[in-house]
DNA sequence: CGCATATTTGAAGCCCATCAAGCGAAGTGG
DNA sequence: CCACTTCGCTTGATGGGCTTCAAATATGCG
């Protein structure tokens, strides 16, 4: 079940120079008075919140993974993004709209939860602050436009391929990576069944593309797997 | 061809009050000297800017409309997002990263071309831009997400329903609407073929649903094109 | 009018979803 | 320790939805 930790500390938060408070002056940290999100942790598959819910806090991912989810009426549901260590999520209510999406670990996390309101007073005290946020979201744009091209113009080899390239990329390759996705989950992402990305997966362990071991993979020949992915630039 | 038709006039253009300019302090418009954008114009189809050029300057749309577009090395494509007066779009060089799509005009367009420094200049004496700046952002995240879900989870009649719903939904879907997009790119805007899109829009107009004269289109039964779109909420 | 372009329609085939069954690892209880 | 369950993953068979290829028809524009 979910949990309040305790009160967040700016100022010892192992992950705030990975986040959007990054370039806050060392020295203030002390001073933000009103300030004091709460650290809550949540187990897998427990919702931080509901698409559809008042949206009064946003989050900042501390540790673990989280899927944010879209689900339609009947049932079928839609991976928009991954949040990872440093992410921030859940502004919506900052242009007083319910979330747009379920916020559902994909393990055991931590987050820090700022209230909308503080964090509004914050900004005002800090605009860099809102230009590290407006950067953020540039990127997220990107990234979500680089994502309706794969849903939009990709197959289905060339979205998976291209996803476990931008899953392993960050580490050069090298080594095992740790995926914490399932099959299922890979498949809500890209817009797949679980036996399509199950299919292509086993493909290419049997070519010798890719190995996995209990939740990590190691991608022996990245480029082919570029090749199939249709990267662009 | 694209055309310089003179320096920009906040103080009276006629859709500021739509854009990310709108708070701006009446009175204070005057004395803004050192922003001086461009008033731009564009033929259907010239590109305002392309996919990976260094991203100089931000646009905000006066007349017209949009289309910004990601190529794969192969040639396939997706719209992104559809632009329309108010809107503003090219910002990644606030991020230093070249431009992430081309911009192509459906028709012919004029733009106020911002300046990134400029804008950024500006941006710092009145922060009210920064502001509605974020709350564009978090907006147009939330229809990517939204438009994630459409590609990823929905059939191709339930993408063309919830397109045509959408676009007509404005006008409260009475009398005929204007649609300059041709099959192809709306096909590009959904991830669909030409083919697909021409047959469904046929079958819908002999089952008396829509009906479409020289560019304009009339939703005659809103409700049944609701259900074939699977809508969320 | 005549040409170019957009749209429609048909036919064939492929990709992927769907349905169904089997496999393997982890956990439970007798 | 082993039957038994459970759950995620794999694999096969089948069918349908959409793409692809092709050609006919409609539309617009000089």
């Amino acid at each position: 079940m979910s949990n309040i930790k305790g009160k967040g500390q700016c100022r010892t938060c192992a992950i705030r120079q990975l986040s959007i408070f990054a370039l806050l002056p060392e020295a203030n940290l002390t001073e933000i008075q009103h300030f004091q999100p709460s650290i809550m942790t949540f187990a897998s598959n427990e919702a931080v919140y509901h698409q559809g819910e008042v949206a009064t806090c946003a989050y900042t991912l501390r540790q673990g993974l989280i899927r944010l989810v879209k689900t339609l009426p009947n049932g079928r549901t839609q991976i928009v993004r991954l949040i990872r260590a440093g992410d921030s999520f859940g502004f919506d209510g900052f242009i007083g709209e319910p979330y747009n999406h379920s916020a559902i670990p994909l393990c055991e996390i931590e987050v820090c939860r700022l209230p909308l309101a503080e964090l509004l007073a914050l900004k005002r005290q800090h605009p860099e602050i809102e230009s590290a946020m407006m950067k953020r979201w540039i990127q997220h744009l990107r990234e979500a436009e680089d994502m309706m091209v794969e849903l939009g113009a990709k197959k289905a080899s060339e979205r998976l391929a291209s996803f476990l390239i931008r899953w392993c990329e960050p580490t050069g390759f090298n080594g095992w990576i740790e995926l914490p996705l399932s099959r299922g989950e890979i498949g809500e992402l890209l817009g797949l069944t679980i036996e399509t990305v199950s299919r292509f997966i086993s493909d290419w362990k049997r070519q010798g593309l890719i190995e996995e071991r209990q939740g990590r993979i190691h991608l022996l020949d990245p480029e082919r797997l570029q090749a199939l992915a249709c990267v662009d630039d």
